[in-house]
DNA sequence: AAGGTACATGGTAACTATTATTATGTCAAT
DNA sequence: ATTGACATAATAATAGTTACCATGTACCTT
């Protein structure tokens, strides 16, 4: 009645692929490799066989930080550090000595079956490009928001971008088919892109950035 | 120039909430316990304002295990135990004294910030559910599967709970709409939830967890 | 060897947790 | 009294992951 395990093609091009990485990818990270020696494989069958290997212990899922799983292929105990920018994660080895217990009496009443160590920093790529970029980091960390624009959003900086000097949330709205209302709830959402600028109070102009969004 | 805060009657109740919470909860949890209070208010609120009062230094964000961010009302320094079965989490205290730095040397060019630390295993509530149900245990920990039935699933336990003995594939199929193919497919995802039993090769019934999911 | 089941796959729908969008509301400062 | 900064409720959109199911393949019995 034990569970059996078949080691299929895909299964293997899996295993291998992980062992190359020394970057404790994600499930679509691997997925990109392998799809190149299996161009037909399914993404759900990257992730099925992630779990399922995990479960039969021939690989190790991380317990990181982040949003996505990360899978290991190196079974050795071993901590990590990971990079808060680029959320990359690379092996630390604490070398066993300093290894924590936990005093009985310290353990809230807990069955303690483990103690996981996670250092975080910047990592060595992410330090060269925080040096030169010392404005706008924040713009650059977030991952969807400043991107893109909606409709209306385009049609408003539309209209910034033909005023010659700063103007006010009224003349857009005479510009374009939108309401007044509606033009600021949008002239907001922009400045927080950083795409419009306020110069003056209720007067606002199109930024270089969002010339460049237009485009 | 400085960003304002506003403190509004929805923020005073999550910080309250949050403040009486001694669970680490997450931003549905608190909802569930704010929305008493305050019927109408939005979860996207509740998400809006964990991260507004986590950046302005008020609350803490979590970075533990499991899927979903978890908020700190105690801001001092200390470290977290979790459940891996529940996955709830609370305070250790390493008393500073066993605080963990990483020789320069070893941090493979990383510009370190800062060390995590957590325990992990069985949560007092957790260990005693675990000694009545020696069996069952990982149908137990399984989030979403094993509960919901699709219709051809409950087309096949109905039939399946209309024999008195243990039948085999081509009698339901027989006794449904579905062909043998459909049948067999279907079978082996209820026996993964624990709805059918295999008494024998061939042979399957519906067991009593399989009755109570139909009810 | 044949038959039949257990296990696997690909494609896609559905789900969970979170974030963005937008009309509207409220407050403070001109 | 306006105007804009900040907030909110409701909902759509998104990312990551998992479930569903038709179909394919490997492994046991007989």
């Amino acid at each position: 009645m034990e569970k059996q395990l078949r080691m299929t093609h895909q299964r293997e091009v899996i295993l291998s692929e992980l062992g190359k990485c020394h970057t404790h990818p994600t499930a679509d990270e691997l997925y990109e490799r392998v799809k190149k020696k299996l161009p037909r494989i399914s993404l759900a069958t990257v992730y099925r066989n992630l779990e399922i290997l995990s479960e039969a212990g021939l690989i190790r899922k991380l317990e990181v930080s982040g949003r996505q799983k990360r899978f290991d292929w190196d079974l050795r105990q071993h901590d990590h550090i990971y990079c808060v920018h680029c959320h990359r994660v690379d092996n630390i080895d604490l070398k066993g000595k300093k290894r924590l217990s936990l005093p009985a009496r310290e353990s809230k009443g807990y069955e303690v079956s483990g103690c996981r160590i996670e250092f975080f920093g910047l990592c060595p790529g992410c330090r060269k490009i925080q040096q030169k970029t010392r404005k706008g980091e924040e713009k650059m960390g977030c991952k969807t928001c400043g991107t893109g624009l909606s409709d209306k959003q385009r049609e408003v900086l539309e209209a910034l971008a033909k005023c010659k000097d700063a103007c006010g949330s009224k003349d857009i709205a005479a510009a374009t088919s939108l309401e007044p209302k509606q033009v600021s709830c949008q002239i907001t959402a922009l400045k927080k892109k950083g795409y419009v600028a306020s110069p003056a109070r209720c007067k606002y102009e199109i930024t270089s950035e969002g010339k460049a969004a237009l485009s």
